[in-house]
DNA sequence: GATGCAACGCTTTTT
DNA sequence: GCGTTGCATC
């Protein structure tokens, strides 16, 4: 595999290492690195033999010690650094990494090829046996457009209907799966059924057959075809593992089922016989049905069949195939018995910053940890460097108040510094407003002291990405430069794709999804019926789509129109193939896109982005000189390709949550703490208390990512899908510790603390202690809130009434905008009472109703109606007067 | 095969 | 309220 040859800067102190890192001798002179560690980042990065966990908190300086453990390894002379295999999530991380342990030793990074993504390595070891997984060594790596395609076509083939079983979803469930490492033999029938009337599993596994003629993997393939290979072939295996001296994993609370299995086959001990033969390949326990692991006896003896339950997707018999074959290669070796120390494998990690459990990560991965790999250290690393004693305070209580966590206590050294503030606004646009204006005011104090405030050092972190567009029109507005980071990902672009498509079939003619994305754009005339039947001669002879291509244009099936709009496309196709060797990718490239009619298309085209379109190409050939030819250019593409050209100028940080992880700013502005948006109302529905501690775990990131300033805001009213809705605090405002938090605006602050509870949020309190609020918005936001009119209820949902979206509200949630100066009488309604936080939370798990079609019912808004429809906790109700609606069955009542 | 209109849905995102 | 997507029409 080309190894993409990427600029990686050199080494800050080069120190040519004579004799290479190995000749430094064990026990060689004290090491001046680990003179500027803390003990317990010490303890992390000498603790060397056997497993150890390492639970670094925010800011504690995770990184550090996994960079200086790979540094200490290799100064050791414990391993070359081809021995080293070092795992990490984004291809970013992996790079700093890189960059790091580089500077730390010198040029000898070049030699860790297995330092790298779960999913880089993943392809490393598959390319080298593909043969075994019925793949060839070329295999293309599909990006989601191309599995999307594929699956419609298995949808297609089987007849079904694709409105009622959509193709994204199958995507989506056969995702799940292999993110839990299961093969279509392994999926548990009753899961499976869901789709398609028990289909679930039959085309599962025709998806996998197509990939294979395809020769092509998905990127959930990368690791579990790794784990096939690996089960079925203990020859292979054990040469892994025996190369691997050292393993480290990078965020291990991010793994998912899929990449604990990986892990855990690597780091198994070998001895020299194991039960591991090629001969019996480990099938044994493969088609057992899959088991629910009970909470606190992961082996529950009982074979109760089934679902395995959602929110535990890790299958105890899985795991009892390894554990079991662990066992077995000591029992069954003849001779000396081997019993050697357990693999050295260190994960790093954090579960309070655990928030992908949404696409397959585990928490329950790290907090296993101990009982996964027996013996295990478990190091704790609680003293933070990042942020100031008020904001880390709010930080910790927060997160606090999560159950599934191993706990730690993060501390700092640091000063007290400045208390979180909380900000109410009257709506989002006030919102952004005040944040404007408070960067503008942070600017003119640093003006003042005679410097200029480093925008980069400023944050906003939203919660969705919906919210970001209020922040930019604003700032736009100011003047105030601002970069909006993780955007539509470069090569999710079509023109990149489109273009990728190109130079994919150039390469392998065989690649049928990129042939398909690429035949007709530009419009050659080529359409469906053209492809319908390319399609069934391509079947029909079991060839690829190119192949029938060229033979049919050829022939005189076709209608001339589109046979020779083909012929010359596949003639193209030649010519460029034929260039292929005999010029640079780059130059190839260009010709392709020029001759293919693909730039003018976009020359022609008037729309406002066309002329981005045509520079994110120039910048696709621009990025493509780094590559010695297309092959490796194609690999490294298939895997990342990062957005180029991070501009050099200040600016202030626009970004969701989820993608601060890992970073960290002087100031940090959090807008949008509202119900139903943070957290987020699906959460709570589809996740429950699951859900919900993952919310706060992400409230708890966006908190420990300030340094100096934290500074939360909530709006009191918020456009969602286009509707004006009022909103309702967030309970994790509440959960904040009083004496590390300032609300900006009160007077004398703490008048009204010590509510607890968010059913009578202190929030909701703030103007009835005579404030002297300062900014007009909070004072028309709590006048407003006091009406009563939009949330009469009170309840913490997201819309008045329990209604959901498309149902209308009657309210004055239609105004086009609320009027922000002509509010109405401020008569405090006492709130209802409240649903408590595990109430809702049970609530919304779609708990079945107790309610039944047919049945009269009473609504405090709508009045009397029949129910219609009982889905879950919501129900469609045909009021008498109000027409028909869905609303959650706790606003309803019997009559 | 291109063009226009209705229907849907709408959190987070890496590889 | 907006953007995408699928289907029907010309």
């Amino acid at each position: 595999m080309a190894e993409p040859k990427r600029n990686d800067p050199a080494p800050l102190s080069p120190q040519p290492i004579a004799g290479g890192i190995a000749a430094r001798a064990l026990g060689a002179r004290a090491a001046p690195y680990l003179g500027d560690l803390n003990p317990e980042q010490r303890e992390a990065v000498e603790t060397l033999d056997g497993p150890v966990l390492v639970l670094a908190g925010a800011g504690t300086g995770k990184t550090r010690v996994l960079t200086t453990r790979i540094a200490h390894i290799l100064n050791l002379g414990r391993a070359h650094p081809s021995q080293i295999l070092a795992v990490t999530f984004t291809n970013k991380a992996a790079r700093e990494m890189k960059d790091r342990v580089g500077q730390m030793v010198g040029q000898i990074v070049e030699g860790m090829p297995w330092l790298g993504t779960f999913h880089s390595i993943g392809v490393k070891i598959l390319r080298r046996h593909a043969e075994l997984v019925g793949l060839k060594n070329n295999f293309t790596i599909l990006d989601v457009d191309d599995q999307i395609r594929v699956i419609k076509q298995i949808l297609e083939a089987e007849k079904l209907d694709e409105k009622r079983w959509p193709a994204r979803v199958l995507a989506m469930l056969i995702d799940g799966w292999k993110n839990r490492g299961l093969t279509p033999e392994q999926v548990p029938s009753g899961e499976a059924a869901s789709f398609a009337n028990g289909k679930g599993k039959k085309l599962y596994m025709a998806y996998q057959e197509r990939l294979k003629t395809l020769n092509a993997a998905d990127f959930g393939d990368l690791l579990l075809e790794n784990i096939r290979l690996f089960r079925q072939n203990a020859d292979v295996l054990r040469s892994f593992q025996e190369r691997f001296k050292f393993i480290l994993v990078d965020e291990y609370q991010d793994t998912n089922v899929a990449q604990y299995l990986w892990l855990k086959l690597l780091a198994q001990t070998t001895s020299s016989n194991t039960v591991l033969s090629p001969s019996s390949p480990g099938r044994d326990t493969d088609l057992g049905p899959a088991r629910d692991r009970q909470l606190d006896g992961p082996k529950s003896a009982t074979a109760d069949l089934g679902v395995a339950s959602p929110g535990d997707p890790r299958l105890a018999d899985l795991r009892e195939d390894v554990d079991a074959r662990h066992k077995a290669g000591h029992d069954e070796s003849v001779g000396i018995p081997v019993m050697r120390p357990p693999k050295n494998i260190c994960c790093v990690g954090d579960d309070d910053q655990s928030i992908y459990g949404w696409r397959g990560a585990e928490v329950d991965n790290i907090l296993r940890y101990e009982h996964d790999f027996p013996g295990a250290k478990v190091i704790r690393l609680e003293r933070n460097y990042r942020s100031t004693g008020h904001i880390l305070a709010a930080a910790s209580q927060l997160i606090a108040h999560n159950e599934g966590r191993l706990g730690k206590t993060l501390r700092t050294e640091d000063e007290l510094g400045e208390k979180v503030q909380v900000t109410g606004a009257w709506d989002s646009e006030e919102e952004a407003r005040a944040i404007g204006e408070e960067i503008e005011q942070l600017q003119r104090e640093a003006r003042e002291r005679g410097e200029d405030h480093p925008l980069d050092e400023i944050a906003i972190l939203v919660r969705a990405s919906f919210q970001m567009r209020e922040f930019e029109d604003r700032f736009i507005q100011l003047g105030l430069p601002y970069r909006v980071i993780g955007g539509p990902r470069f090569y999710e672009r079509a023109e990149i794709r489109d273009a990728l498509a190109y130079l994919r079939v150039i390469a392998q003619p065989a690649d049928d999804l990129a042939f398909e994305r690429i035949v007709n754009v530009p419009k050659r005339g080529l359409g469906d019926a053209t492809l319908q039947m390319l399609h069934d001669y391509a079947r029909k002879k079991r060839i690829p789509l190119t192949e029938a291509a060229a033979a049919l244009s050829a022939t005189d099936e076709m209608k001339p129109k589109p046979r020779l709009a083909l012929r010359d496309l596949m003639a193209a196709f030649e010519r460029w193939r034929a260039k292929k060797d005999s010029m640079p990718h780059t130059e190839l490239a260009e010709i392709v896109l020029d001759e293919s009619g693909y730039t003018d298309m976009w020359q022609k085209d008037r729309s406002a982005d066309a002329a981005g379109r045509l520079e994110n190409l120039k910048e696709l050939i621009r990025s493509m000189e780094e590559f010695e030819n297309l092959q490796g250019f194609l690999e490294h593409i298939s895997l990342v390709m990062d957005r180029e050209g991070a501009e050099a100028e200040q600016a202030v940080n626009i970004m969701t949550l989820h993608s601060a992880k890992g970073l960290e700013f002087d100031c940090v502005f959090l807008p949008g703490w509202e119900e139903g948006l943070f957290p987020h109302q699906r959460s709570l529905d589809e996740s429950g208390r699951a859900g919900l501690e993952e919310e706060r775990r992400l409230a708890h990131v966006g908190l420990t990512r300030a340094r100096k300033l934290a500074k939360i805001y909530f709006a009191t009213n918020r456009r969602i899908h286009g509707m004006w809705t009022s909103t309702v605090p967030s309970r994790f405002l509440d959960e904040l510790p009083e004496a590390h938090v300032e609300v900006k605006e009160a007077a004398g602050g703490a008048g009204g603390f010590g509510m607890s509870g968010y059913g009578a949020s202190r929030f909701d309190e703030m103007n009835s202690f005579g404030s002297s609020y300062t900014t007009p918005g909070w004072q028309r936001a709590q006048a407003r809130k006091g009406r009563g009119g939009f949330h009469d209820n009170g309840q913490p949902r997201y819309v008045p009434d329990g209604v959901f979206d498309d149902a209308g509200s009657d309210d004055d949630g239609d105004q086009p905008r609320p009027e922000k100066t002509g509010r109405r009488g401020a008569k405090r309604e006492g709130r209802k009472p409240m649903i408590i936080e595990g109430e809702l939370v049970a609530k919304s798990t779609g708990t079945l109703s107790s309610f039944t079609v047919g049945e009269r019912v009473f609504h405090q808004k709508f009045g009397n109606g029949n129910v219609v429809a009982v889905d879950g906790n919501k129900l469609t109700i045909a009021f008498d007067k109000a027409g028909e609606k869905r609303v959650v069955d706790s606003f309803i009542e019997r009559l």
